[in-house]
DNA sequence: AGACTGACTCCAA
DNA sequence: GTTGGAGCCAGTC
């Protein structure tokens, strides 16, 4: 088991109801800046399978990054169900970003 | 074992 | 606004 792994989906887990995290910003948490690919990934493997809260986890933009897979609709119905609202497509990062302290 | 892919992001041009 | 390249590393073949 990788250690980046298992930060992932701690970090994911300790994400609350209503906030949402970037790919970066959970891969810079979990010791690699630039591994977001790394936590898509992750997620695709155990999203299934953990309790994975996947759909709050969102791209830079604060899009989803679900869309092209299939699943995008789903997704923006289980964060419109806690509260997020989407603009032209988007959600406000500036107001959902859910922030740790040792960002 | 090697090679490729990709739910990403940053930065330069 | 777009495009291209690099970096990261878990999956998959």
């Amino acid at each position: 088991m990788s250690e980046f792994k298992d930060l992932v989906i701690k970090i994911i887990k300790t994400i609350p109801k209503g906030k949402v995290m970037t790919y970066g910003q959970i891969a810079t948490l979990a010791g690699s800046p630039r591994a977001a690919r790394q936590v898509a990934a992750i997620l695709r493997a155990n999203s299934e399978a953990e309790e994975l809260a996947w759909h709050r986890v969102v791209n830079a933009e604060g899009k989803l990054s679900t869309h092209k897979l299939g699943f995008g609709d789903l997704q923006e119905a289980l964060l419109k169900r806690e509260e997020i609202v989407f603009k032209s497509g988007k959600l406000d990062l500036g107001k959902y970003r859910w922030r740790l302290e040792s960002e």
